[in-house]
DNA sequence: ATAATCAGCTGAACCGGTTTAGTAGATATC
DNA sequence: GATATCTACTAAACCGGTTCAGCTGATTAT
């Protein structure tokens, strides 16, 4: 087998305490000593086992993440690939690592945090996809497994939050339509289920009623695709259909934005979207699409500090609030449409940062 | 702390080596005694501590998985995020978890494999992504981390291969475009350094020799958009420019078809694109993308179980063959341009199936 | 009837670290 | 000069499992 702490002790002429403690920093040995020890380690290449290290410590040296997502909406939400990149970032420098968990059958999501918990196998977790009424704070607190989670949770949790305000960019988005001339801004949300589902809608309402505007174009879908094309449909159907919408979420907006296309409406001639999320396919789109530019990265990072900080103790007990993701203007939004009656003066397209160069004329 | 085999040993009347037994179903007890061990276990609420038992058998009850990529191209593909999920339906039956590691910084993969192995975090890994000559082959074999690849690589590999051959999607996309009535096809490969960048370009080389026609519209990109975007410039440049291009994968293909469109050329009327992945979001593009359709979490299943029977020492010493991708033919391939005889600019966009509602006139 | 075998169990060693209790020798204290 | 204190270390217990050697009592073979 490999080279032991014993080996190295044997070695250095000394005794496996004295080798413990001089690989840890840790008094009781001397500097020559632990120079000694240091060396000897070395050239044999020793690397302490980490099970070993984990069974005394009653440590495991790792995070835990649990998606659960359909496997299907999970490839194209840009969202997870760049969150764990982040949260690798800040693991790097602290030699933990990721246990991740994929969860795609119903039930399989408590089984996973159970799994996770039994064993031991992860010190805490990072509660992503946090949902109205989470049961799993609840879950997570009899399992005593230590947790973030990504944003406040609605219901009492004892855990830190890291959170992105979503406000911020609906709330921009909004404005940015209002000021092309639009009164009539739908929202296609995400489940309502899911907190983040929840606060868009609700920033989006918040935004519409400062801008006087009435916020009765809604139409819940499910984060997906097809969801997308639903909710899109029903607003379009409507006699008053709405000539933007703002999608929570930038797969619902490709989607929709298609849809309507196919439908004969032109983007942004006849309707301008927006989408969440900024997923690098959509500035390929045709038009590339006006969207919220988040950074999930950022997010991973922040979530892993704050994890690993209340697991050794130095958790300051404030909840993590990061920068709010700025609104990214596209092709994908321009001036409301005139009504055909009356050729009132349209709205010009007031001090745009970037020129849309597919408006309408 | 938590219930241990001693307290369950206690509880039964046993000692802890019977209850071990029981546990595991080895013999060693009887039924009845068993019964009564299990019984015990079950009302304290026993779970075998991981650790320990890591420990004593030199194992990890992990797998590892290393993605070198740029974060913002990982938030893009689909693969991944389909193929852990593939990974975690196999482990969720061998009470296995799996350890992700994601590398972006250059140098920081090589330190991945190694934080894995040194500390032996995993029992074994699977390699994604195989390259040219792919430097990891020798590595992994240096830190004695069993391994499975993704595909056989091109220099010699101890590890058995779990492969998805790509040459029959590839093959049937060019069929198609020969059958619409194409001639000037051209590629657009991934980074040739990757094996699968590869062998798309040798087999849309051989399925065009077989139609008899010269492959020689080639252009290297990146598996990137932008890189999809450059190479088609590229292509398109070209006096005797392509009425069809065969992509390596979706993003690009979807960059390059929007490019295409932004340039004036009506897809498929002007130009004809495949993809390669079926990305969820390509079905929304406008026209959705004809692609191969492949399926990653199948891929993510046998590769996992052909590591763990590696591991267990029941592999067969054979690679694994899975069945090969489809082509999925949607509305971005059409019949080939009649040759205009005394114009040179683009012709009018024939019947597209959706209006292209932005294109620059 | 006695020896050989075997099922069923126990006690202890072991995996590779951490940590505690204890000790020898040097230094400080009075 | 005797005692207290401190430094630098060692030996051993410990974490919670697995596994090996050995012991017992019952069954089978001769």
């Amino acid at each position: 087998m490999a080279v032991t702490i014993s080996d190295v002790a044997q070695a250095a002429g000394v005794s496996k305490g004295a080798v413990s403690y001089a690989l840890n920093g840790q008094p009781g040995v001397s500097d020559a000593t632990r120079d000694r020890i240091l060396q000897a380690a070395k050239e044999l290449g020793w690397k302490p086992s980490l099970r070993a290290k984990g069974l005394s410590s009653a440590k495991a040296y790792a995070l835990g993440l649990v998606v659960a997502r359909d496997p299907k909406l999970l490839g194209t939400d840009p969202f997870f690939p760049a969150f764990i990149a982040g949260i690798e970032t800040t693991l790097a420098e602290h030699d933990y690592t990721l246990v991740l968990s994929v969860a795609t059958a119903p039930g399989a999501e408590e089984r996973a945090y159970r799994k996770l918990a039994d064993g031991g196998r992860v010190d805490g977790v990072i509660l992503t996809d946090v949902r109205h009424n989470d049961s799993r704070i609840g879950l997570l607190r009899e399992l005593k497994l230590p947790a973030v989670t990504l944003n406040r949770p609605d219901a009492d949790s004892p855990f830190p939050a890291v959170s992105m305000d979503d406000t911020d960019g609906i709330t921009a988005a909004v404005d940015h339509l209002v000021g092309l001339g639009h009164v009539r801004i739908g929202h296609v949300g995400g489940a309502q289920e899911y907190i983040h589902g929840r606060s868009r809608r609700e920033a989006w309402e918040a935004a519409m009623a400062k801008a006087g505007l009435a916020a009765d174009l809604f139409a819940e879908a499910d984060f997906t695709a097809p969801g997308g094309v639903a909710a899109t449909t029903e607003l379009l159907r409507r006699a008053d259909r709405p000539t933007a919408i703002v999608y929570a979420n930038d797969l619902m907006a490709t989607s929709g934005q298609s849809y309507a296309q196919t439908q004969g409406l032109t983007v942004p001639g006849d309707l301008s979207v927006t989408g969440y999320d900024n997923a690098e396919f959509t500035q390929y789109l045709n038009p590339p699409l006006t969207t919220i530019s988040t950074d999930p990265m950022l997010w991973g990072r922040a979530a892993a500090q704050a994890l690993l900080n209340q697991l050794n103790g130095t958790h300051s007990g404030e909840d993590t609030q990061l920068q709010a993701p700025v609104l990214l203007v596209r092709a994908s939004t321009g001036p409301a449409p005139v009504p055909a009656a009356g050729r009132s003066s349209p709205p010009r397209p007031s001090g745009q940062p970037r020129a849309s160069s597919t408006a309408t004329s």
